[in-house]
DNA sequence: ACAACCTCCTGGGGGC
DNA sequence: TGCCCCCAGGAGGTTG
């Protein structure tokens, strides 16, 4: 799914068609995604204006004007487009609508505008919460710092990953460590810094680790800059694909040479925690 | 506390 | 062409 920078994307891209806008309907086309939608959900949405649209971890936050949070959850393949046809420069209402049968939801704005959240696995969920509860709510307890906000800082993995006897891979997975990494780019930031996934979170140096905060920042922040990656399903708001694959030193390279240069290196795939890793044995140690 | 494994669900790709 | 198996960006849950 969507890690971060995919969420990100879909956020800006979403935000000029629904900030500030009144919804005029919303309609779910069947009880559940992965949970089931909250009681009274399309009726709760109905003639709400959204705030503000934020982004904490991979969570979508749709602030209403009455003091409650749509929650969006991209899952694996959620998908959120904003339909209709581009009339003229700086129109938003763009994306080809993906294939019906897994559109779940179908927000109309009172502008005309329309949006659908299309999610073929399932994986995703939508939620509505007070805005006081945020903070103690389960899905925002516990949650890591903001891999791009202060919060998150050069003293910060020393301090989780302190006695961690668990795999720097799992460690950054984790997202009470920090929030909104997922696979390909937990697997693409320790490449970039010589750090083999397997290596026990809590007996890498604090100078290596220094060099990884700056790592995760700056491969999110390209990915973010390229529109995220685009496996199968990802699209942004506007439909647009990502680019960011096309950059992966090693997620789903096994076999190829190591992008490292003078790595006579070959990238290897390997299973850690039922999820695929891909690193180069040779510069990461 | 932690690791390994399983689960939700659908679809795409490879092998035969 | 078809079938079967494996795999996939998340993440919560259960075991041991």
């Amino acid at each position: 799914m969507p890690e971060l920078p995919e969420v990100e994307t879909v956020r800006r891209g979403l935000a000029p068609a629904l900030v500030g806008k009144r919804i005029a309907k919303a309609k779910t086309k069947r009880g559940d995604l992965r949970f089931p939608f909250p009681d009274r959900f399309a009726a709760r949405l109905k003639g709400r204006t959204v705030e503000t649209l934020d982004r904490r971890a991979k969570y979508l936050l749709a602030h209403l004007d009455n003091g409650q949070v749509w929650i969006t959850h991209l899952g694996m393949t959620g998908r959120w487009s904003i339909i209709g046809a581009k009339q003229q420069p700086g129109d938003f209402y763009y994306a080809e609508p993906p294939d019906p049968t897994h559109t779940h939801v179908v927000v109309e704005l009172e502008d005309g505008g329309r949006i659908e959240f299309n999610d073929p696995r399932r994986f995703g969920y939508m939620d509505l919460i007070a805005e006081a509860e945020l903070e103690t709510h389960p899905y925002f307890k516990g949650l890591g710092p903001e891999p791009l906000s202060n919060a998150f800082h050069e003293g910060h993995l020393k301090k989780a990953f302190a006695g961690k006897k668990t795999s720097v891979k799992a460690a950054l997975l984790d997202q009470r460590v920090v929030a909104g990494l997922g696979n390909i780019y937990v697997v693409e930031a320790l490449h970039r810094v010589g750090i083999a996934p397997t290596k026990e979170a809590g007996r890498i140096s604090a100078k290596r680790l220094e060099t990884l905060f700056h790592a995760i920042r700056a491969v999110l922040e390209e990915a973010i800059e390229a529109g995220g990656s685009t496996l199968s399903d990802y699209a942004g708001a506007d439909g647009a694909q990502g680019q960011m694959q096309h950059r992966f030193r090693v997620y789903d390279r096994e076999g190829e040479k190591c992008p490292t240069p003078n790595c006579p290196g070959t990238i290897a795939r390997v299973t850690q925690s039922g999820r695929s890793t891909f690193y180069c044995p040779r510069c990461q140690r």
